[in-house]
DNA sequence: ATTTGGTGTTGTG
DNA sequence: CACAACACCAAAT
């Protein structure tokens, strides 16, 4: 970790809100461990006994706060994201993006996602208008961690995960290294209520779509709209991005322009797989990329 | 199983 | 302007 960023001083407030979901976020922390040995040993099907003590945690502790937190239990879990499984999200039929362009966001008798209306920012826009730019921050805790919402008077512009405290400052200065010109400043007054609807899908609704910002160049703006068209608990491939940006060659520039998502889980950058089903990358994680997947199929499951 | 060669975009000098 | 780096991918060892 470099340390030339002296990002001293980060205020850490006694009354963090908790979201309202019937997840307990501060047992993220053990679903975590649980999930990182699930991801190492899912090939032999581990048992419950097993996946808990490798964690660290009881058996019926672990069962229930798993159970809570994604609606399955760690043994259906393990099925979940096997690479058969994962295969699946890939679309059984044409391409899931083309389904999704046909039918829109959300159609009949598809699960409804996170709704979102964005206007793109680019660098030089940034430059110019956003000299002045404010972004308001505060961490949150979520399903995932603890969650990282930048926001603008123009709506969201970054969300980022640490797993606990120790890991605010990286968190915080890997984001602000991406706008060096805005002004900071913390702001849980702000941030709380994204962090609240974020995170709880009974709140989302088609009538209040969630106003974000991409900032980004042209080419990566592009992409992240993309990934916006794959629908809930399903996948696309690096590939089929790139057919649908530019070139099916340009696999790996759109990779490239995934990894640097601002607006992680709302971007679902998450739901892009490699070609054979294999999660190939995730800025803030393996592991948090296989918990959101399985998270995604647990709840569209329900 | 691993290696190789072809790719598009971006950041750096 | 050139060049390396990248959350890729298919084909050839």
């Amino acid at each position: 970790m470099g340390s030339a960023m002296t990002m001293n001083a980060i205020a850490l407030p006694a009354d963090i809100p908790s979201i309202s979901a019937k997840v307990d976020p501060a047992d993220y922390a053990a679903i975590r461990a649980a999930i990182a040995v699930i991801t190492e040993h899912w090939r032999d099907q581990p048992s419950l006994e097993r996946i808990a003590s490798e964690a660290g945690t009881e058996p019926a502790r672990l069962q229930k706060i798993f159970r809570r937190w994604a609606g399955i239990t760690p043994k259906q879990f393990v099925q979940a994201i096997t690479l058969d499984h994962a295969r699946n999200l890939l679309s059984g039929e044409a391409s899931v993006l083309d389904t999704a362009y046909e039918v829109g966001l959300s159609g009949p008798g598809r699960l409804h996602d996170l709704f979102v209306t964005h206007e793109a920012m680019t660098p030089g826009d940034f430059r110019a208008r956003g000299a002045g730019l404010v972004i308001d921050w505060g961490f949150h805790p979520s399903p995932f961690g603890h969650a990282l919402v930048m926001a603008t008077d123009r709506g969201l512009a970054g969300l980022a995960f640490a797993d606990d405290p120790s890991g605010f400052e990286a968190a915080l200065a890997d984001m602000t290294r991406r706008w060096p010109r805005a002004e900071y400043r913390e702001n849980l007054k702000a941030t709380g209520p994204l962090a609240r609807r974020i995170f709880d899908p009974s709140r989302w609704r088609e009538e209040e779509p969630l106003r974000i910002v991409l900032i980004g160049t042209d080419f990566e703006v592009r992409v992240w709209e993309t990934l916006l068209r794959i629908p809930f608990a399903r996948a696309a491939t690096y590939s089929q991005i790139a057919t649908r940006v530019c070139s099916p060659k340009a696999a790996r520039a759109v990779g490239a322009a995934v990894g640097k998502n601002p607006l992680s889980f709302v971007v679902p950058c998450h739901r892009v797989l490699g070609a054979n089903g294999a999660l190939t990358g995730y800025h803030w994680g393996l592991t948090r990329k296989r918990a959101m997947l399985g998270w995604e199929q647990a709840v569209s499951a329900a």
